[in-house]
DNA sequence: GATCGCATGTAAGCTGTTACATGATTTA
DNA sequence: TAAATCATGTAACAGCTTACATGCGATC
């Protein structure tokens, strides 16, 4: 269950409630992870109980509690254990807007150019964003929590998160061409 | 259910077994959809019993029976409405290798380049097979099928997976050289 | 006045994985 | 002789999504 590392991994760098938690993973994982919140605090709840993170409230007027989490000793050594293990083969994903477009070719040609053109507009859009914002993000990490080191590599992530998604705008463009170009009706 | 559609796309090319689907699936989608035969063999009864396949079973000797599923004019009209819905939002995809090596931070460079260089080895191999296998095997479907229109986003899926894994590739190779570079122990 | 952000969760159900079971033939 | 290929599946479990529930304060 890779979720309970994703959450260890931040809660190694220092306590955090699940909202923030979920703030975190959203921002700067670049879509290498992620889950919602209502999977997030029952994982939560499960490490917890394995000893692996501890809770503490604090109090709020007008809204809930605020649940911080703190990782433990048991935690920190099974995250180090994940991390330190090796990787043997390659991710597999799952795109369901490139499995739409792998079986376009009973679609008629307007209609193609319309999903890729859409695809086009979320990636730019995305893009855009990424660019713009992650990297303050991180900027902003390092600066109140020092973790100097780390960003090295949430750097490097952002930077993929950059160029695949130039590499996607890049084959959206041409294959729009090569639809175009292609057939007829 | 993305699998259904999955399932449905390829036998909307003609009949075939849940064997034959899973090696399409493999051979042909480039990881943009994955699914293992114990999940394959299920799904397809689910769509018989919806309607949209029948079954016919052609005995073998020394082997189970071949069971060919074929689509039925219901099947086809789901499929094609599928096909034809648009997409909205970009498809989240989760990685393993990079979340780890997005936490690798807290381990010893040493290691961290060393997850990097079995990443690095692993997309090499997987960029040289389908260099050479899936162009290769369209070809076949097409000689064999005569779905030239379908080949074309074929042909265009089996360029995205490259350039992606190039992409990877040049990214591993920059990020090597930046840890090397970075921090000291 | 409606929606968004903050903040926590539960419950039901669907999706997907892993392990198991069978067994002949072919390849390394 | 071991492993891979062909060919079908089942059962138990883990992972994940969707809908629901609550409620204040701030912004549009």
């Amino acid at each position: 269950m890779s979720l309970k590392y994703t959450l260890l991994g931040f809660l190694n760098y220092g306590p955090m409630t699940g909202y923030d938690l979920k703030g975190y993973l959203d921002a700067s994982t670049q879509g290498v992870w992620y889950a919602s919140l209502s999977q997030i605090y029952p994982t939560l709840q499960k490490l917890e109980q394995e000893g692996w993170v501890e809770s503490q409230e604090i109090p709020q007027e007008g809204k809930p509690d605020r649940k911080y989490y703190l990782i433990t000793a048991e935690g920190r050594a099974g995250f180090q254990d994940w991390l330190d293990e090796g990787v043997h083969e390659l991710a597999r994903h799952k795109n369901l807007n490139m499995l739409k477009l792998f079986f376009a070719g009973s679609l008629p040609k307007k209609r193609v150019l319309h999903h890729l053109q859409v695809e086009l507009d979320l990636q730019r859009k995305q893009l855009a964003k990424d660019e713009q914002s992650t990297k303050q993000y991180i900027e902003g990490v390092v600066a109140a929590t020092g973790l100097k080191r780390e960003a090295v590599m949430w750097e490097a992530i952002r930077r993929l998160g950059i160029e695949s998604k130039k590499t996607t705008i890049r084959w959206l463009e041409e294959t729009m061409k090569t639809v175009e170009e292609s057939y007829d009706d």
